[in-house]
DNA sequence: TTATTTAATCAACACCTGTTCAATAAATTA
DNA sequence: TAATTTATTGAACAGGTGTTGATTAAATAA
């Protein structure tokens, strides 16, 4: 009797790589929306009817891959950040240093996904985890004022998620520390008589 | 002889219009990506060339459904604001309570835009124009200590979308005032040790 | 190794896609 | 109004899509 093991047939694993690749692949030559699933399958030299049985359509494929890329996020904040920056930026900062510098060294790969135009997926775990982090942060930290914690934790999350969408827009033309600095500057500001100009 | 005239033809609105409103009903009764440019002609009954006389694919459709909605939020902060809020709550609040008051006028498109996961387009539209008014206004207060106003800016735009979203999917449970009251609050607090603990 | 399970393959299917073309109908211009 | 321009139509096409069922091959369990 065979039972559903813990570890994934190799065979699966194989597949799904290929796949993976072939479709990274396409993507540095062409449109993601005009690489077709014949593409895919071509390249990885795998049937098509393979791609159907772990896939429903290519964004899913994308999104695998997407997947390891916020798993590296993940674990970045786990472990003990060290750095010369940490000398010089508060203490507090070194966590959003960290993202940054997990941006970077994904860096081609954040340019494919934000320049283009196909980030629904990947954006959404991301900021997912980041509102997950800042919420838990936000949660120990106990009540401020009234305000509900959700939406601050939607509001900030999204925000440091339009900060690296700024960065990649301008090529990475910034260090890691920097952007935290920035960062860290923008939250201290008093910004609410510049956020929104009060009509006269 | 004749001119590309200023107006267009009436059979070009007459058959965007059908195909808006096929698309728009389709999607109250399937998922976007199911739904065919075969199932919005029928509906619509146009034929098929007519549509890719006037769209590449689908989500151009829905693109141009979209324009009208941001058409709107443009609009709605150009008009002086006039209520009850705004005796409430400090003065400078007031475009944001328009933005809030936006988004609940379209409650029906903004949940079902932001609940499936379609928004790259809308959501990019959207933030660029926040984005646009939040520069706008962050250029004329003049510089803050050093702060790159372009990073600012996509802070800010994307963290009122972030409160956008968490609206949404709260499904509206709080007034457009309130709301506007939270970003107040999420803005003066002083969030720093706040947004990210720092590791022990 | 052998038996069993399960993934990958191949062929075939109806349907959708994106494009072309000549024919038609509706709009605009004078 | 008549003449001209242009959008829409309908048919047809080579391809891609998503699914099926039977067959083969590879991985796992005993």
């Amino acid at each position: 009797m065979k039972l559903s093991s813990e570890t994934t047939d190799r065979r699966i694993k194989k597949s799904k790589k290929a796949m993976q690749q072939a479709l990274l692949e396409w993507m540095e030559e062409k449109d993601f929306k005009s690489i077709t699933i014949t593409n895919i399958v071509q390249r990885a030299d795998v049937n098509r009817g393979t791609f159907y049985k772990h896939y429903d359509y290519k964004e899913q494929l994308l999104e695998d891959i997407m997947d390891e890329i916020t798993a590296d996020l993940k674990e970045a904040f786990r472990k003990p950040y060290k750095s010369k920056a940490m000398l010089e930026l508060p203490e507090l900062t070194a966590p959003s240093v960290k993202i940054f510098e997990h941006v970077l060294k994904h860096d081609h790969f954040y340019t494919l996904v934000i320049a283009s135009n196909m980030l629904t997926g990947f954006q959404y775990k991301l900021v997912s985890i980041l509102r997950g982090l800042v919420l838990e942060d936000l949660l120990q930290a106990a009540g401020d004022e009234g305000i509900d914690q959700r939406l601050q934790a939607g509001y900030h999350s999204h925000a440091i998620f339009g900060l690296i969408v700024e960065w990649v827009h301008g090529g990475f033309e910034h260090k890691p520390d920097y952007m935290a600095e920035q960062l860290l500057l923008i939250i201290r500001n008093r910004p609410a008589e510049v956020v929104f100009k009060a009509e006269n």
